[in-house]
DNA sequence: CACATTAGTGAACACTTGTACACACGGATA
DNA sequence: TATCCGTGTGTACAAGTGTTCACTAATGTG
């Protein structure tokens, strides 16, 4: 699994990868890949499960670290950003994953976002910010959240990673997107 | 291109396509790709420039049919879904570009994106929508508006296209973002 | 008409690929 | 001590891969 990510890392597509070539990677003869994987959507769903302990790690440190609620944001989104630089190609997995070849990848990844927003709407709810909207319209706000900030993800990925003047403006401009959101759902209830 | 564009409409990754499986399915011999592409990556290009062609048309219908400002958002977002239903391999063949290996390739997408949301911002200021807002805020705006568009195409293209359904939830959903969003656009300068 | 250009052909090359099989080693269990 | 069991090895095979080269048929231009 590690020998595949850092091939993802460098620059392949997951769905290029073969057999050989991640075994190769691994330093291993092709043949152990059977002992551990059935084939490489298997060894992809296996990375996906472990995409999800990277993304609790983040959901935890931001939790602890994001004290006052007037920085919520510009916190919760330096934190995204140092965890997606430290775990690179996890990040770069999962970007390529959701529109990827395997149907069961992309539903695993879908399934994480979804886990990852509801958390949000958790959160969002116990600190008390957001008493005026419906659950559902909640639920809706913080599914809009993580969109955002995974397609700056992608923003993120594109560049190098240490190009720190580029890193800069991806984590302003999601910073911004996010306090448009939260403008637009702080003012929902009068068009809803 | 277009046999291209059939395999990843069949559910492969454009990433994982090679020459033969390509020209096999165009219904030619191997060879005869040179005289057309030196390589996948040159395809892959060429098919970005084909999808600006369709991103174009686009615009032009949704600027023809939305007459009155109030349904825009309903409007425009039930256009899209149209047309990404009706080149289904072709917004496949963009979803996948975005985290694609070849790094021209998602650059082209990523400028056709840009495009798209430039042009957005002009139509919004010429119908007077948005005149609180500065350029560059207006500009932020579109940017949200697309990348969110951008998102639920690949809701869109991971449902079967005859889930009627699904696809209708998919449109509210996309169209409640749209609307979150206008609505942090519109009280943007109190909290700007 | 002669000619150049374009798109397609078929054979050939040296590799790479996924997968099967029988085998070997080391650590845990009984 | 003997026996599993998990992991890795080496060999083998049929099939697929990108790319080359010389050749051919159709097209439109002088």
């Amino acid at each position: 699994m590690t020998a595949a990510l850092t091939l993802v890392g460098k620059g392949r597509h997951f769905a290029s990868l073969g057999i050989r070539e991640v075994t190769r990677q691994a330093g291993v003869v092709p043949t152990s890949f059977y002992r551990h994987f059935r084939n490489m959507d298997d060894l992809g769903l296996q990375l996906v499960d472990e995409l999800g302990l990277v993304l609790r790690r983040m959901m935890r440190e931001a939790r602890a670290n994001v004290l006052q609620a007037d920085k919520l944001i510009e916190e919760s989104v330096a934190i995204f950003i140092s965890h997606a630089q430290a775990n690179r190609s996890f990040f770069l997995f999962m970007a390529q994953g959701l529109a990827g070849e395997s149907r069961a990848v992309q539903e695993g990844i879908r399934s994480e976002m979804r886990f990852f927003a509801s958390e949000l709407a958790n959160d969002l709810r116990r600190l008390r910010l957001v008493d005026h909207l419906t659950d559902q319209d909640l639920d809706m706000t913080c599914d809009l959240v993580v969109r955002s900030v995974a397609f700056s993800l992608t923003d993120l990925l594109g560049v190098s990673a240490d190009d720190d003047y580029q890193i800069e403006q991806i984590r302003k401009r999601t910073t911004r997107f996010l306090q448009l959101i939260f403008v637009g759902a702080a003012h929902w209830q009068s068009a809803g």
